[in-house]
RNA sequence: GGCGGCAUGGCCAAGCGGUAAGGCAGAGGAUUGCAAAUCCUUUAUCCCCAGUUCGAAUCUGGGUGCCGCCUCCA
């Protein structure tokens, strides 16, 4: 089998090719950098991100661009409203933004072009498409004239003479009379009376946000690119217009296959700032929930697909996360009484599978993992493979949190090693990384120090065999209130855990 | 009005013509003084109607309901 993509050109699922064997060029529609992200945008550039890490596991060299947008009205208008400057929202943003991707593990990009640092080719390519004539000038403005485009409404299946224009009476008036079609939209915006600016051939102005992103594509990746992917709610305009100018300018397919996520939906209805019903990742995180639980949240649904966020379906994501998390924490934290190999550290790169691969059953997990993810990188599959590859682990890591000694024959040892170590790499290409749970030195802002506790769990333990039960639950429960967790283990040792 | 998508157990969610993955929650059991964790077992005929087929959640037609895009948007 080979990977299959649904592609929103074509509307079907088709085998991946790339121009180049062994090398995929993705260019991935960005944000506009004017607030902090919220999980709409988090689900976007997660499931990216695994389609990355799978095309480098399967042996691809990819180069992956991602936009910031960093021209735009909503940044100007944050700059006034907080008596800053464009440039210093954007920073702002764009450092928030990247705190959050590396938070979610989501892999660095291979460059991120900006608007602002993209000028040059945006001209040009405005340029040349006044040269061909697809672009007139209007007072400053500039427009794309979509009737020269042929194919314009090939993505989104609009065919112009259909379209009820104006459907919402938006369209701004004045600007409606300087089109020709109502379609056309700006390459380039004339500047009003004081507003920031950039200088072009037609006066002071600002692009038009469409146009930075074919400019960056050819800048960045030239004039056919394999994979363009962003949000679903991009296809139209923002997708089609890109494919209009960028097709006219350089006479060659934009791209081969366009790949689009669905929405985050919150009681049915997109997650969206206009609407005001979005949750910030930062906001998530800052509530205790795990990068790791949210990246499963997501996986869990297929891209296309609408995902209802609720704290339900988060908390259940939550409570799956913390047992597989157990089964991947398994080498790290207890190698030595497995006898197994010391791990190297957290595996920054994506290995190869096969590697790992000895037993039949493991082949066949890794084989179930990787035909999930061809086909159209079904990871509600994939993520059933590693619940399945992770369920005796959990068993073992519990043994050895009760302390048995026995811990199996040693082929049985020897296979589960392997089995983890499978499990890591799988998990891996879907970014899960294994999270160690909070040391036990990390106790800033508790109240109990770690001698109080031992001195509570001595009490206990004397409480216990003079089997006065009522005590030992009155410390357990006066424990737990402080966010500190007894377990008794097998041995009769009795460990915590600060929650 | 145009274009597109979706409808599967209490919840989330796979499934792409061969007899319903997985996760969460629940139930029963094992273990435990209790608790936590773990292990085992267990819970559906797929919105409605009609058709195609030996066989349909999966294909076709017709309903119904929800959603997205047509404005900035991941």
């Amino acid at each position: 089998m080979s990977l299959k993509l649904t592609n929103s050109l074509t509307k079907k699922l088709e085998t991946f090719r790339s121009l180049n064997p062994g090398e995929v060029s993705i260019y991935c529609c960005g944000v506009t950098v004017y607030d902090l992200c919220h999980l709409g945008h988090a689900r976007s550039y997660i499931v990216w991100d695994v389609l990355r890490r799978f095309l480098i596991s399967q042996g691809y060299k990819v180069t992956f661009i991602q936009n910031f947008t960093d021209i735009d009205d909503k940044i100007l208008a944050k700059a006034t409203k907080e008596n800053s400057t464009m440039t210093q929202v954007s920073e702002k943003n764009i450092k928030e933004f990247h705190q959050d991707m590396d938070t979610l593990g989501i892999l660095r990009p291979s460059r991120m072009p900006r608007a602002t640092r993209c000028l040059d080719g945006i001209r040009e390519m405005i340029q040349k498409l006044e040269e061909k004539g697809a672009a007139y000038s209007v007072d400053g403005d500039v427009y794309f004239a979509v009737m020269k485009h042929s194919e314009y409404g090939k993505l989104s299946g609009r065919d112009l003479s259909e379209q009820q224009l104006n459907a919402d009476g938006r369209i701004d008036k004045e600007e409606g009379a300087r089109k020709q079609h109502p379609f056309d939209f700006a390459l380039w915006k004339a500047a009003k009376e004081g507003e920031t600016s950039f200088s072009s051939p037609w006066g002071h102005g600002r692009p038009g946000w469409h146009i930075e992103c074919s400019a960056m594509v050819l800048q960045e990746l030239g004039e056919t690119i394999d994979i363009h992917l962003g949000g679903s709610d991009l296809i139209f305009p923002h997708h089609e217009n890109e494919i209009a100018q960028s097709e006219i300018a350089n006479d060659k397919k934009l791209a081969n296959y366009w790949l689009h996520n669905g929405m985050v939906n919150v009681g049915g209805q997109k997650m969206s700032k206009s609407l005001g019903n979005f949750t910030t990742i930062r906001s998530l995180l800052q509530e205790g929930i795990s990068p790791m639980t949210l990246r499963l949240f997501i996986l869990q649904a297929h891209y296309r697909k609408p995902l209802d966020f609720t704290k339900e379906s988060i908390k259940a994501a939550s409570t799956g996360w913390q047992r597989l998390n157990s089964a991947l924490c398994l080498g790290l934290i207890s190698h030595q009484k497995l006898k197994w190999p010391k791990p190297v550290t957290q595996q920054k790169t994506i290995s190869d599978l096969n590697s790992y691969v000895s037993s039949e059953r493991l082949s066949k997990a890794s084989q179930q993992f990787k035909d999930a993810l061809e086909d159209d990188l079904n990871t509600s599959i994939a993520i059933s493979v590693l619940f399945d590859l992770a369920r005796p682990l959990r068993s073992l890591a519990n043994q050895i949190e009760r302390g048995v000694s026995d811990l199996g024959a040693e082929k049985n040892n020897k296979e589960l090693h392997l089995r983890w170590m499978l499990l890591v790499s799988l998990a891996n290409i879907l970014g899960l990384q294994p999270e160690l749970p909070q040391g036990k030195e990390s106790n800033q802002g508790h109240i109990y120090s770690e001698s109080e506790i031992i001195e509570a769990i001595i009490e206990r333990k004397a409480a216990k065999l003079s089997r006065d039960f009522a005590k030992a639950d009155n410390i357990r429960e006066e424990l737990k209130d402080k966010g500190i967790e007894l377990i008794d283990k097998k041995d009769g040792v009795t460990d915590w855990i600060r929650k």
